[in-house]
DNA sequence: ATAAACTTTCAAAAATTCTTGGAAGTTTAT
DNA sequence: ATAAACTTCCAAGAATTTTTGAAAGTTTAT
């Protein structure tokens, strides 16, 4: 297979991943595409390649330098702005558990918390219902975030291997 | 603070963080609403108080039966369909895992696999750096599901209290 | 067989999210 | 100070996802 097909096929089938993941498909589009090319590449390399808009492109690769997923670089005696990818998969992962828990634990964590501290004084059966799904969602989500926190900490090679061994 | 106002704040509050957990407004809202009601409510109530449609209400309700989060129930004499939340919290997390699992594990997986047939022969340099970084994503794929299966697999209790020893 | 009580479907409307493209803003070289 | 080379912004348009509501479909009782 041409290298360039693949290089398609993998922009294209990881775009559409991408959208069940949350992330838009350009944004995933234009990190496959950093991802493939051992090198760095400019705006207008990934316009070309990509066929996207000149914005779009700007506000995805800005958004992909917010998540630590690819850098920024510049060359001598050229003035543009490179971009290449983070290469190692593990940090990869690092980046995007730690966006996830921003975005998805964290909210969490202070919704519910600030609704305990509004039943603090529950008297009626009912209340005392919701008081306790509160307190359970609590705990649940507190040990989602000590997980991340963990699996974050842990060391590349060490974390499945001890996690198997542990629970296997 | 009264019981009404408190299951509304839930509510609206659940039916934000869902939509940046993937889970549409309605569904979350439904989920939320049941969640707190220790008994089982039918399509008609849900609709009431939380002035969705009749069709939102029955996609989202069946949805929900689907994810395994909420059961249907029938009341002796009556004909409605009631709906009641599973309310232990771990029996939630673990359907919420398998769904998202089935949703954002098994369908990169399918990709990857397919990518890296094609790359079978690869020969050039680019190439072998293509081939590269799929294995390693597969991999990195191997090792999310695998933690997934964990926790499913992982007892209530022993899960955390255990990594945490492991790791901390 | 019919009507009443419910549930499901689905096409259209609404809401949300993503993308575009041109205008405005910056920086650098001369 | 100006022009050239880039980057960023943002309002409008496109695409996608969600929600509605009314009509069609089922089931049960009589």
């Amino acid at each position: 297979m041409k290298t360039e097909e693949i290089r398609q096929q993998f922009v294209q089938a990881w775009g559409v991943l991408g959208t069940s993941w949350g992330i838009s498909r350009s944004m995933a589009q234009v990190h496959a595409l950093l991802l493939l090319n051992k090198g760095e590449m400019s705006t207008e390399e990934v316009m070309e390649e990509l066929k996207l808009s000149r914005g779009n492109v700007n506000m995805v690769l800005r958004d992909l330098v917010g998540w630590n997923l690819i850098y920024k670089q510049t060359k001598p005696g050229d003035r543009k702005e490179y971009f290449i990818a983070e290469h190692d998969i593990w940090q990869i992962a690092v980046r995007i558990i730690t966006e996830r828990k921003k975005r998805e634990i964290m909210p969490a964590k202070q919704t519910v918390k600030t609704l305990i501290a509004n039943t603090a004084d529950a008297k009626d059966v009912e209340q005392l219902h919701i008081k306790t799904m509160l307190s359970e969602l609590n705990s649940f989500i507190e040990q989602m975030d000590t997980l991340s926190d963990l699996l974050l900490k842990a060391e590349k090679n060490a974390l499945l291997k001890n996690v198997l061994k542990l629970m296997s």
